[in-house]
DNA sequence: TTGAAAGCGCTAACAA
DNA sequence: TTGTTAGCGCTTTCAA
């Protein structure tokens, strides 16, 4: 079929030992040697059979990612900053998606084992609640770093926004335009980082002493296309009148914003409210959405480093590492006119 | 390291290749053997060397995609679409993206064929001149699928959105609501799908007897963030004034909206516009988008599953498929008040 | 129904 | 600096 080692080293009366060290740069051989042997590769094109070497230098070169789905933005912007950083080293990226699925995650998992990554990148599903299919892997020698969602019991390394301090941020800015009334549309309650920016809204409300009200808390889902009319009725019939909200994500955020305009609430005037993520929407919506960003782009790259570190010096580091991207609150209409 | 084929035919008493056809489940074998051993290896947590497996059988059971970015949605819900096919199954997919650069394209390319894909579906980048390093692939016997985006000059394998009839139904609309001043903000010429949709628009015009002007044709850049203000101006330069826009894409669409009303300028009464391509952020502008919508997901199903045809009939059919997949109006407010 | 042996393409000791 | 040899883990003849 294809072109091999074997077949260079035959037409250069070579041996298929040479012909590889040739390939490969390997300093102990003739630069003149090397120099025909590439030109002649590059003449019969020439592809190197990357499971043959992995087999042989059980170095396969490549990584996997895990993200819920490549839909969200987020993490088509993490999953870029991977790549950069991942193909930079010279390593290959997989990725999948588990769409929410703890099944799916499970099978995406034993498949980049069998398929040799070197370690796994990896942000839970919404499902997910054990920790057991994935400490085994850490266990057969695979690195494994979580990023942006992560087990809120498990102490691993990790790469995450600020998720408390930007929760914080985003609460203490409406708490000093003056609302009091402060609701949170929250997310799932086994996502650690949406319990931590609920944690910083709480955090926000207790430093300004404003008094915790558990009807402001309420659990949505984070697929905004399942957004219902209803948190928003709940929310408006609360008394005193809800002022402020904190959503757990922009396009929940965004969400809010629309059905409140419908419901003749006008924003930021009656409610002022925050999102989460600056996605992209947040800057058509009107008015424009303040949010806290979390750079997704830097956390891939955070994530992937630290991943390869592992990688390098495998084995070794026993300790593990959690790194924390800062959030930054970026003010737009939506609290302030 | 990790456990073999041999350690279990050790643990058990038996031949390698006995073990070997347990785990596949091949027929010639005692079925309590097939039990004994897949219990075993369930205890073991045996994972299968992919490569090694690759090696041998020359099926690597993993085909590769190449887009010009994840960070596109449309292109985010044809991945999802690929691989929903490609893993039923039994695929992997290998996902690399180009960042509209050649070069990177051709390293990707590269590497997937290193990687031993059995098939390649591929965007092409905006860059993109040469079909070469393309068909290189194609006579070295590995397929390629163009979707979206494809040679404009080039017979091969694709799906594409219809975007002509797109642009036409487009421009049609716009037509049929009594604008006769229709500016188009074109994408790059070398893409054909952008020529096409230009194509439907001066085909609309054709039809219903309006003079193309060259003025009312800008070319723009795909990237929405490079939006410019001087586009803006340009159109509201020119006489007799413009009375609807057709976009070459949502985004585009939806900054020329937000840069029209910017200057005062009332849509749809004054200047109605129509997008390209159903990206959510035309449901959040206001006045929410009229677009076409392209079908990303189905695209991608369609596209993988003629790889996979192809794939499967290794060799087969030398004839030449170009799928199109229907385009269809949504209308909203930036048409219609 | 099972086992022995060979080999996929590559690389790394070791020897020359 | 180059060649010889062996083997990574798996599958597949061929023989038993």
């Amino acid at each position: 079929m294809s072109i091999t080692i074997k077949d260079l080293a035959s037409q250069l009366g070579l041996s298929p030992s040479t012909v590889s060290r040739a390939l490969n740069n390997n300093k102990n051989i003739n630069q003149a040697t090397i120099r025909k042997v590439q030109k002649l590769a590059k003449e019969l094109n020439y592809k190197k059979n990357n499971w043959a070497s992995a087999l042989r230098t059980k170095k396969t070169k490549m990584i996997g990612v895990i993200v819920p789905s490549l839909k969200n933005p987020f993490f088509a912007h993490t999953i870029s900053g991977i790549q950069e950083v991942a193909n930079e080293k010279g390593y290959r990226v997989m990725i999948c998606q588990s769409n929410e699925s703890v099944e799916l995650e499970t099978h995406q998992l034993n498949t980049l084992v069998a398929s040799g990554a070197e370690g796994i990148l990896i942000s839970i599903s919404g499902e997910t609640e054990s920790y057991e299919a994935i400490s085994e892997l850490e266990e057969s020698g695979i690195p494994v770093v979580f990023f942006d969602r992560a087990f809120k019991s498990v102490k691993a390394n990790q790469v995450e926004a600020d998720d408390y301090g930007a929760g914080f941020k985003a609460t203490q800015h409406l708490l000093s335009l003056g609302c009091r009334n402060i609701a949170h549309l929250a997310g799932p309650e086994n996502l650690r980082n949406c319990l931590n920016r609920k944690e910083g809204y709480l955090q926000a409300l207790k430093q300004f002493k404003v008094p915790v009200r558990e009807e402001l808390i309420i659990e949505v889902s984070l697929e905004s296309d399942e957004f219902e009319d209803e948190v928003i009725k709940k929310l408006l019939e609360i008394s005193p009148k809800v002022d402020g909200v904190f959503a757990v994500s922009d396009p929940i955020a965004v969400q809010s914003i629309l059905h409140l305009k419908k419901q003749g609430v006008k924003v930021p005037e009656q409610i002022k409210v925050v999102g989460f993520g600056n996605d992209s929407v947040g800057e058509v919506v009107e008015p424009n959405l303040t949010t806290v960003t979390q750079n997704p782009y830097d956390m891939g790259i955070e994530a992937v480093k630290l991943l390869m570190d592992i990688v390098d010096n495998a084995g070794f580091s026993k300790s593990v590492k959690q790194i924390f991207v800062d959030a930054e609150l970026i003010v737009r209409d939506s609290t302030i006119n």
